[in-house]
DNA sequence: AACTTAAATCAACAATGCTTGATGCATCAA
DNA sequence: TTGATGCATCAAGCATTGTTGATTTAAGTT
């Protein structure tokens, strides 16, 4: 029952979402692949399948686990479910790097003495 | 056994880092707390314990992790270790996501027919 | 030399996370 | 209505990761 479910399931629509969560959903390999096939935009969950030779629900189990954290999110038509990437989702993470990478070349502080 | 233990576990000067392993390095709470300690500049481990306020073996667990998914880079000066976040490994990253968040707004591919 | 301290490592356990196959539910077609 | 298809979900097993406390090693200190 694609429509309910996801709706009931996904993460709210914008904002709040930790970035650990956003880490979290980008640190596996069939995840990462995911994303590299949703960076040519929008794709159904078909598609997905076929691209990636992955089990339906295995490949389930990755999206619920990306749209948890804000990652991507859903659109349903009729009878089947596209998924994007959320580009917020990337940009509050490129800010992180950023802003972490910005003074990371200071010298050490003074140590315990 | 500060510097023996060090120069064999950690991962290659440079290069060859995957983006799974560094997303995962990032991907827990303790470890991103490590990062944001680090954005500052180099911290000995001493301070890193006392500042987080981290179990020392617990700590030293995480670093190795970091460590080895090629995201920061020891020094050792005497009794004690500073760590400090490897600029490459955030460069990949930014890298990364800025080239999946380029091209994920176009629309959905044709679907299965 | 014996003592202290910083940090890595180990072993045992606890907790998370992933995969698989089965099942359920909507949607569309006949 | 019946049947087929797309996708979510569940339960069970397995694998990977994290936590804790004890131990070890290398520097320094006295």
């Amino acid at each position: 029952m694609p429509v309910a479910a996801i709706a009931d399931t996904s993460a709210d629509t914008s904002a709040e979402t930790s970035s650990v969560a956003l880490f979290k959903a980008l640190a596996d390999p069939v995840r990462l692949e995911v994303v590299q096939a949703l960076a040519g935009g929008e794709r159904c969950v078909c598609d997905l399948t076929q691209g990636l030779g992955l089990a339906q629900s295995r490949l389930s189990f990755h999206l619920k686990v990306m749209r948890e954290a804000g990652l991507i999110e859903a659109r349903e038509q009729g009878r089947w479910v596209y998924y994007r990437l959320r580009p917020a989702a990337l940009e509050q993470l490129q800010g992180l790097l950023a802003a972490v990478a910005a003074g990371c070349g200071a010298p050490a502080a003074a140590c315990c003495p």
